[in-house]
DNA sequence: TAGATTGTTAATCGATTAACAATC
DNA sequence: TAGATTGTTAATCGATTAACAATC
């Protein structure tokens, strides 16, 4: 089997693809271009051409791609066709906000289980999931196979909790804490801290 | 004046670079090289200097780089020198935790307005800011110089929403929610749609 | 002075874009 | 058939890394 390198940049870009492609769905589109789609998105037609290239011929010539076809084929690249469990740690606001992202994860991907280290909240509920200790972390990754974990919990909390999530086994991170987590090599971590965006948005005022 | 183009990929670094000198800064550390940096953070040295040296020349042959004189630097190119408000439209779960996030951004930037479309929970109170209607929200900008605006609304209000924000003057976005907004050129967006992040963060499970 | 480390040039690497034959 | 649009190769562009003279 061809094993092609695709880049991170390519990687990055398939959910954008996907958030569009199921408006199209959702309006009953049936078909749509690679030059219908860059001007959506802003993008180059023929860098999403190659992009989705990467994984297979998904399109027509002469026609374009087919909505509902595609969907699923991305879908598919991206295991969405799996079931994703992900786990949360840190019911503060910010955990409390996430919790509620379940349903736009729609389909396979979900939020399970959430974790804190406060004893006064364990037991309590958010988006009725009840909160756990720290300390049932590695059975739960087990029992429910999760496979993600976010961590929304202070930057001094950051690391030891990314490291309770490696040692369960967790190999996708998705870190909100304003801290460069230091992770072995083989665990991907997503950092998704707002002061970060919001400083690097103000170079260009 | 020399103005070499900066990429987007070294202003993303330059915040990255800011925190963790802030680290260094509270540690009382005096001096830092690239390959220090470059460990700590997992970056090329080579680009860490070059990245740098885009703005100037701000360390010493044979020694490193001063932290203390650094962190103004990257403070300064980031504008961070400035006062800097901001304003979040949206006060639901995402909202109201971002809105404490002015205790991260320290220093001269800081979320001062909030606005919902809800008319009951307009005069309402999230982190001490009174939540204010949406028609307010050109004179606010106005009147207390807001030059960078959150969006953490729903999806199908996002774009009406930066229409806003832009007709009001802002020519910062950042939004949260999972919509691609389409925004004239000298608009810059940063996208944070934790969907997106753990729809890519799947592929390389 | 000797060792360390920058700033910068040159080399490499990778990503984006253009162009076009294939074909629906 | 004629027009449209893909998949892909080649050309371009830009970013990262290596290497080293300058110098603290």
């Amino acid at each position: 089997m061809k094993v092609p390198k695709i880049s991170e940049a390519v990687v990055k870009r398939l959910p954008v693809y996907l958030r569009y492609l199921n408006n199209l769905k959702a309006m009953n589109v049936r078909t749509v271009s690679s030059q219908q789609l860059g001007e959506a998105l802003d993008l180059n037609p023929a860098q999403i051409r190659k992009d989705l290239a990467c994984f297979g011929e998904f399109g027509r010539k002469g026609i374009g791609y087919e909505v509902n076809y595609l969907v699923e084929k991305i879908k598919s690249i991206l295991k969405l066709d799996q079931q994703i469990n992900v786990l949360l740690v840190g019911a503060g606001n910010l955990g409390h906000a996430i919790s509620n992202y379940n349903a736009y994860l729609k389909d396979n991907m979900k939020i399970i289980a959430v974790f804190d280290a406060d004893p006064n909240k364990i037991g309590k509920k958010i988006a009725n999931l009840t909160i756990q200790p720290l300390s049932e972390l590695k059975e739960t990754v087990k029992e429910k196979s999760i496979r993600i974990g976010i961590i929304a919990v202070p930057a001094e909390a950051a690391q030891s909790v990314a490291d309770c999530l490696v040692d369960a086994g967790i190999t996708g991170i998705l870190n909100f804490a304003p801290t460069n987590l230091r992770m072995p090599e083989d665990v991907r971590v997503h950092d998704a801290d707002v002061t970060m965006e919001l400083h690097s948005l103000a170079y260009y005022l």
